[in-house]
DNA sequence: TATCTAATTAGATATTTATTAAATTAGATT
DNA sequence: AATCTAATTTAATAAATATCTAATTAGATA
């Protein structure tokens, strides 16, 4: 599965130099030449580096005239922070009672969306618990397709067939990451990385 | 700072190999041989890996006649999950309009602590709402000591001079990631590690 | 003590990777 | 068109690392 891509994130962060460059563009976007400088190495060594966090998605790039400014793709941080963790424990745990606790996530997951959900599938009200409002998150966004991307435009219209208040449910889908936004085109995350219930408490 | 730290943290899970390692322990303990054979690999390459895994503090061993057996160190996973996370963005965030959240804050901290806890500082109740509930845990665990190593007979003491529910609040500790409990032995994580309210939301 | 087993070490090899200097490209500006 | 600037590519080098085989060690067991 994504074997490669968890191995390919951490080493992308496996390098102090690409580390204290995205310490860097947390505060805000640079270009290739100041880096170099802050770093004390030649600009084609912050390409090389630049190159490698790029192919992890780490990073965003502008172009502004000759200069080409990098700047942190959030995100995609916060995201991949988990996913080695998924990964390592998802086959595991079936052990433990954890058995019975999926059972009855699923029997609560019907009922969620039993009550806030009309008959004609649309959203009645978001649910103020964070546990039901996962729930109804990730059936709204289980009706796009993967590896489609979206624009902002198609997503907002997306969502509206549930409930009117498109901004606030397209920002839920980034900040639970069930989706990502690059370059203003949305696209869905594997569930894997999708925030869940159990994760949070 | 503990840049080297995240560093090695990421390149020990750098490697293909070594995540299917994890992945193996997460279903329990497994001896060197096994491992190799189910990897694919001697088990030269088993300790060659075994080793860095170990100086990650990713794993444990258990020695039982000749068979050293080894196994998850999961609350270091866990903690170490976010570790470059926080790093990367410790320096910035003060930009955009965060300092007033942070008075606001400030000011429900003080509210929580004066009406959870009695005037000789006893704990009340335990908070349920998640962010107050923080607070509590992290006013009381900031009574230990950094760097100290406490058994958790010291630990149920401790946490008895705020509330008889030793044990809910001492798992607690470990599950927000105050502290990290390794062969029986709990310590304070550095608080750079605490789940704080701002990242739950 | 001799032998057996699992693990580690040592040494060798092949691959990957971080870095640089020098040449080249992409795109303004004059 | 000529020039300037920032970035990238290329080629080379040095360092790190994943893996193996063979030798060695640590610790039972006979």
């Amino acid at each position: 599965m994504q074997l490669d891509k968890v191995v390919a994130y951490h080493k992308a962060l496996a390098d102090a130099t690409r580390i204290k460059m995205l310490i860097m563009l947390a505060e805000g976007e640079l270009n290739g030449q100041l880096l170099a400088e802050k770093l004390g190495v030649t600009p084609a060594t912050i390409t090389h580096h630049a190159t490698k966090l790029r192919e992890a998605s780490l990073i965003n790039e502008r172009r502004d005239k000759n200069t080409i400014y990098f700047s942190l793709n959030d995100y995609f941080i916060k995201s991949n922070a988990n996913a080695a963790e998924q990964l390592i424990y998802r086959n595991a745990g079936k052990e433990r009672g954890m058995d019975h606790m999926e059972e009855s996530y699923e029997r609560l997951k019907i009922a969620v969306i039993k009550n806030f959900f009309t008959a004609d599938g649309k959203l009645k009200h978001m649910p103020v618990q964070l546990k039901k409002k996962l729930i109804v998150l990730q059936h709204i966004v289980s009706r796009l397709t993967r590896g489609q991307r979206y624009t902002e435009k198609e997503i907002n219209q997306f969502i509206k067939g549930f409930h009117d208040d498109f901004a606030t449910i397209r920002r839920e889908f980034i900040m639970h990451q069930l989706m990502f936004r690059e370059n203003g085109i949305y696209e869905l995350n594997p569930p894997e990385l999708w925030t869940k219930w159990e994760t949070l408490a």
